[in-house]
DNA sequence: GTGCGGATGAACT
DNA sequence: GTTCATCCGCACT
């Protein structure tokens, strides 16, 4: 099962890179427990240029340092003071861009995520939804800034790879203070999966 | 030090 | 479709 790479993080089009994590699987193990799944949906968040990142125009804080690194390490925020959010930070040091994990299908653990997560049974909100998927991997900000080939978080290429009919890309959800920003479409799916989050794409 | 609001989800009507 | 839980990061004083 082998890890992505560095150099796999350090595509300088985040766009692309975020398409191309569709199908990927992502790890965790914490409390020693392994949990992960295939990533079915992400988006893309480019830096400087991007109203809708937390590092538009260059904001440099405490929250956003781990986005200026190199492509290939977490960065994991609390969003509405109660959700973690997941994103891969990409491209050299310097450029602050990210893309967002919105959408797993479960492989390994299901029984762990149901348990974070105080279900019975295995619905697609186990994994569709950033504050849902992250809360079933047991995702907290103890898991920012980690080097994505360590043994906490990791994403795998398992060979799965989708053809561009099976994608569909959209405006990204949540972001209408980012003006005509909030337009672009850099939110990518697997077109039908369940374990996409809602709204669905058209 | 203070105040505002968010890259959401779940439980409602 | 609407409401609300819940709290830190950030901008500004």
């Amino acid at each position: 099962m082998p890890k992505l790479p560095h150099s796999f993080y350090q595509n300088e089009v985040v766009t692309d890179l975020a398409v191309l994590l569709l199908g990927k699987q992502l790890f965790t193990r914490v409390d020693g427990q392994l949990t992960g799944g295939t990533i079915v949906e992400t988006e893309a968040y480019d830096g400087l240029m991007d109203k809708a990142s937390h590092a538009y125009g260059g904001r440099f804080t405490n929250r956003t340092r781990v986005m200026y690194e190199q492509g290939g390490v977490s960065y994991v925020y609390l969003c509405y003071g109660i959700h973690h959010l997941f994103n891969v930070v990409s491209g050299v040091e310097g450029s602050p861009q990210a893309v967002l994990i919105r959408g797993i299908e479960p492989i390994v653990g299901i029984d762990v995520m149901l348990k974070r997560r105080n279900m019975s049974a295995l619905k697609p909100n186990v994994g569709a939804g950033p504050g849902a998927l992250a809360k079933s991997l047991g995702i907290d900000m103890k898991l920012n800034a980690k080097d994505l080939l360590g043994d906490e978080i990791w994403i795998e290429d398992n060979g799965i790879q989708y053809t561009p009919e099976q994608l569909i890309a959209g405006p990204r959800i949540g972001v209408a203070y980012a003006g005509d920003h909030a337009l672009l479409p850099w939110r990518y799916a697997v077109n039908g999966n369940k374990y996409v989050s809602k709204p669905h794409i058209k």
